[in-house]
DNA sequence: ATCCCGAGGG
DNA sequence: CCCTCTGGAT
């Protein structure tokens, strides 16, 4: 698939699902921070359990220097309905401790960086640098972007690594950031990893995949 | 029962 | 590649 053709996919799932990026209001209105400390907390949850989270955990830890010093206990307590509490208590207050240690209190603006603090995957590193600095470093491939480039056919490989090379060449940069949520949605809503509902599919015509892998 | 808008470790 | 960490929604 050209660039041309990849960007006219992109631009029909952006007019089907056109607030994709704020059906995420766990970063909406927070500063770099609370967005790195909410993007960490969001692994394997929803929205509505994190948000739950918020005011509790920022009036109580509103900065880096305050998380950094927090009580492992006290902030597993907080944290508790969002799951894996106890590994992401020490993610959150490990990474506070390295902005302050390392990053003179602030949040670094690269993936190459912020995927050196505990509990920043590629994908966490890359929501904050679309979300807190409005930078696109990279595309953050998850097992929706990955599933659905290949069936797309955006890309023909199966290393997450090669499948983000594939995107960033075949996407201007401006698109960067918005491939992750608008292919997440479309995966969540149409093309699921088992049962895909291709007959609802706005972009059947020019899927590479054409219903082949459906698992029924 | 199953799935999540992950990351880290072996 | 595999496994583990956890709660909540459906």
């Amino acid at each position: 698939m050209n660039s041309a053709e990849a960007v006219s996919v992109l631009t029909e799932l952006n007019r089907v699902y056109p607030h994709t990026r704020e059906d995420m209001n766990f970063l909406k209105f927070e500063n770099p921070f609370q967005i790195l400390i909410m993007t960490i907390l969001s692994a394997q949850t929803t929205d509505v359990t994190i948000n739950g989270l918020r005011d509790e955990l920022f009036s109580r830890y509103p900065d880096p220097q305050a998380l950094a010093g927090a009580d492992l206990r006290e902030v597993e307590r907080i944290i508790h309905p969002a799951g894996f509490y106890h590994t992401k208590a020490r993610n959150i207050v490990g990474t506070a401790r390295c902005l302050c240690e390392r990053f003179g209190g602030e949040v670094p603006q690269t993936i190459a960086e912020l995927v050196t603090l505990p509990g920043v995957g590629r994908k966490t590193a890359n929501i904050v640098t679309n979300h807190a600095f409005g930078v696109a470093d990279g595309v953050a491939v998850d097992t929706h972007v990955g599933r659905l480039s290949q069936r797309i056919g955006f890309s023909e490989n199966m290393d997450p690594n090669k499948i983000e090379q594939d995107l960033m060449r075949l996407f201007p940069r401006e698109w960067w950031g918005e491939i992750n949520f608008l292919l997440i949605s479309h995966g969540r809503a149409v093309c699921t990893a088992k049962r895909p509902a291709c007959e609802r599919c706005v972009i059947r015509d020019c899927c590479g995949a054409g219903c082949k892998d459906r698992a029924d």
